[in-house]
RNA sequence: GUGAAAGUAGCUCAGUCGGAUAGAGCACUGGAUUGUGGUUCCAGGGGUCGCGGGUUCGAAUCCCGUCUUUCACCCCA
């Protein structure tokens, strides 16, 4: 019976593997470099804490199940509650700021298209504990910082940055109701996505006001703080987004960012600064988006502490460096240091030693000194043993043979063709070094 | 959850007014080549044409269902 592959979920074959572990690597080093400390947690969770924050609707994208004692499950669908239940449970001994990255393994049961699969990874980066803009400016700074390293310009990407203190600000000054600050919000989210008569439209149907409409589009207009200032007056909120620009112009990435009053993010517990990064020549969703959320750790039963993070999945991410041409996949794939070959017509050598005895124990020796090595099983010819060698990406092939009867073994560079013949045991020595 | 397109060898695909043993390139395996590889040449293995049902003397081809993939919408933690 032939079983097929799961929706939405992939196979990791080698060189997929490869590409991965690429991604995934990058993603710790800049971590460590930029302060943060790994952690992850379990894969199930109680479905009640996904509930607790996110509503049915949540809900109805999360693989759930039941255990033996009925207990309801959830597979996590985001690491940011897990990170909220291991932060509170231990919150009192912990020393702040907390910087912490993850990249767990995440699953959401929605229907797969173009950058988003029901399995996929994502790369997670949160300060607790520390209100100061600066925490927000190391985000940024951060995702930038392994953007920039994998060989992403200022011209491939562009951070669109707001605040969600600075919209309630104007918002009220406008003169919008508190109750409909949410749902403005998320029409406000789509002001870049949709064609400009569909949000006009979206902003008369929830205002009923044409005053405030008016007002509202003039805002979204706006291209600069420097101008909604003026507009709308000096606001706290304002120092706080002018600072992190400041911090980030002194960081170097003053021509990664640009502010976007479009930036919103669809969530509901932002309370601050926010981003989002995009590919400025594609179509493609956000690479990634994060903020500040000032209540989480609250919601989930500990201290009002403030936090801000931000989150990178894999699938968009991979789709970009492929189009970017980023992605040498022949160079991830890290072939042997050394393959043996022997030649097979040799019976033995004074020693009553095969010349594939040798090879064993030669491949056992460089082993043990962290080299990548191989025998071929096949008992063949020294050509095919070479095809093999090729075929497995060797720099080197080491050839037993004749030479040896003097202790000597042929190397051979398998890139140039070159070949010498090395002493046995200065061979091995200049191999330990 | 809504809509559209596609599914033939491991991969990319050809093959349809319905016709007998289903093809190519690449990949894989073996040989040319028992002490020298990536090129080349030769040969070989591999398919219940996604699955199930229907129409027909006859289905990869037509019809229905289903699964999967892709794309768009909804949503986006």
């Amino acid at each position: 019976m032939k079983i097929p592959q799961v929706k939405g979920t992939r196979d990791f074959y080698p060189p997929q593997m490869a590409v991965r572990n690429w991604i995934i690597d990058g993603w710790k080093r800049v971590s460590l470099r930029n302060g943060f400390e790994e952690y992850d947690g379990p894969i199930l969770e109680h479905l009640k804490m996904y509930q607790v924050k996110s509503g049915d609707e949540i809900v109805e994208q999360l693989f759930s199940l039941q255990d033996r004692g009925g207990r309801e499950l959830a597979i996590r669908p985001e690491i940011t509650p897990t990170l909220a239940r291991m932060v509170n449970q231990q919150i009192n001994s912990l020393p702040r700021p907390i910087k912490w990255f993850s990249v767990p393994r995440l699953c959401r049961a929605e229907r797969p298209q173009k950058g988003r699969l029901r399995e996929f990874f994502q790369w997670n980066i949160d300060i607790i504990g520390e209100d100061d803009v600066r925490a927000d400016a190391d985000v940024i700074f951060t995702t930038v910082d392994y953007l920039r390293d994998i060989g992403l310009t200022a011209n491939d990407i562009v951070v669109k940055i707001s605040s969600r203190r600075m919209l309630a600000a104007v918002l009220k000054e406008i003169g919008v109701s508190e109750g409909s600050l949410d749902s403005l919000y998320a029409v406000l989210d789509k002001k870049n996505k949709l064609p400009g008569e569909t949000f006009e439209k979206m902003l008369d149907e929830l205002l009923r006001d044409s005053g405030m409409v008016s007002k509202v589009r003039a805002f979204m207009e706006l291209e600069n703080i420097q101008q909604i200032e003026h507009m709308f007056g000096r606001q706290e909120a304002f120092n706080e987004l002018v600072g992190l620009m400041k911090l980030l112009n002194s960081m170097g990435i003053g021509d990664y960012y640009r502010f976007d009053q479009g930036i919103v993010r669809g969530l509901a517990y932002y309370t601050g600064i926010v981003f989002e990064i995009y590919d400025k020549a594609s179509e493609l969703r956000a690479i990634c988006g994060g903020g500040r959320y000032d209540n989480l750790l609250k919601d989930f039963g500990g201290p009002a502490i403030s936090a801000t993070g931000m989150g990178m999945g894999d699938c968009v991410l991979e789709i970009l460096l492929r189009e970017k041409g980023l992605l040498d996949v022949t160079e991830l794939e890290k072939g042997l240091d050394y393959f043996i070959a022997y030649v097979p017509t040799i019976v033995s050598f004074e020693d009553n030693r095969t010349p594939l005895s040798v090879a064993v124990e030669l491949a056992a020796e460089l082993r043990r000194m962290d080299k990548r090595v191989d025998v071929s099983y096949r008992l063949t010819g020294l050509g095919k043993q070479l095809k093999e060698a090729a075929g497995r990406n060797a720099k080197n092939c080491i050839i037993i043979g004749d030479e040896f009867r003097e202790r000597k073994l042929v190397v051979k560079d398998m890139a140039t063709g070159e070949q010498e013949v090395v002493d046995y045991d200065e061979f091995l020595g200049r191999c330990d070094e």
